[in-house]
DNA sequence: GTCTATAGCCTGATAGAC
DNA sequence: GTCTATCAGGCTATAGAC
């Protein structure tokens, strides 16, 4: 019977070199498009030695994905009912735009499993992503009624932060082929103040 | 020597089949994630048949690609210049809205082109998207000037435009798996109209 | 035009030496 | 723990009968 002993120094490094290489090849080519070889490579492993840390191509996405959801909603999670509401929301908004200009290949990884049909994480988004949804767009609806905050559809606004502020990591490449030279972060960040400011004003 | 004949009734509607068969095959697995097998059977053909047709993968890919990026690229098309500003704009957002509600695959199809850094479709967006945003864009800048419409950075207008409309589409198992059985498009319709009515007043 | 058969390569995963 | 060698299966694409 073989003990769980604690990792060592090769080990951990190893495990860490596989994850970000992983984390290379699934956001650029979706976890079918990816292949276990270009992983090892990249992580400077031979293909069987890989598959001695994880089983299978799936074990490396699942421990990727799941060692990422928290990283992902952490913004979320921050956001302050004790707060002032408008500023709130602003904060939360600027951390959702820092994590695409700090973590694209993050938010690609999401994007290519969601916009392929979520298989392997469409649990997570029923259970874990929707009570902290439901329990942050509670305080919306409060200071909405509180007269703090303009009258909107809760959920409909949480997906246009998404959607604002994750489309410069996902389709990162569209927006510097208009953008040209132009910094996309620079312009993004004061629209998106503007846009929400003028947005959420009661 | 071959000559060039008129396509036959049965060739049409084997292309048609194929092109049909690679829209959903391609939009939920991606290029790399996508097999000719799978499209094949999909159209209804045998996989040698099917490359009787196009004669490798990526040209139905390409085939698909070229033939849907003047549908996609339609309702900004039709932003006119001689319109009433404001009307204008919401009735080309509202048009891409549509478009999301009505074909979900073929955004899913550019978005998963997009995710993955466009390998194939750059060109298209440094000329045909490029020249089309700035000369669409170029109006928007006239309609500020002219104070009809809040001063903005018109690139990340659209931008915005882009990512709100397509985000139904694209990570339509999201939307769902937030909303329930509520219609996503129910509620997303009048919340960017209020969004931009409110972003655009001058 | 459409089929069966198959070439030739790449895939994920395993066996066994060291 | 890491390697070489290799498996079975799936992949794109082609050859050749009909």
């Amino acid at each position: 019977m073989s003990k769980d002993r604690a990792p060592t120094r090769i080990q951990k490094k190893n495990r860490a070199a596989i994850l970000e290489a992983a984390l290379n090849v699934f956001s650029s080519h979706g976890f079918r498009g990816a292949t276990v070889d270009q992983i090892a490579t990249e992580a400077g492993l031979s293909k069987p030695n890989l598959l001695y840390y994880f089983p299978t191509k799936e074990a490396i996405h699942t421990a990727l994905l799941s060692g990422l959801l928290e990283t992902w909603l952490a913004p979320l999670h921050e956001l302050d009912a004790n707060g002032d509401p408008m500023e709130e929301i602003l904060a939360y908004i600027r951390r959702k735009l820092e994590m695409s200009r700090d973590l694209p290949r993050e938010s690609r990884l999401f994007a290519n499993e969601l916009v392929q049909g979520a298989p392997r994480i469409q649990d997570s988004l029923s259970s874990d992503l929707k009570i902290l949804v439901d329990e942050k767009t509670a305080i919306l609806v409060g200071w909405m009624d509180q007269g703090k905050i303009a009258q909107l559809h809760p959920y409909h606004l949480i997906f246009s932060i998404w959607a604002l502020t994750q489309h410069y990591a996902d389709f990162d490449v569209q927006v510097r082929a208009i953008l040209g030279d132009e910094d996309p972060f620079e312009g993004a960040e004061p629209f998106v103040d503007t846009l929400y400011r003028k947005l959420l004003m009661p």
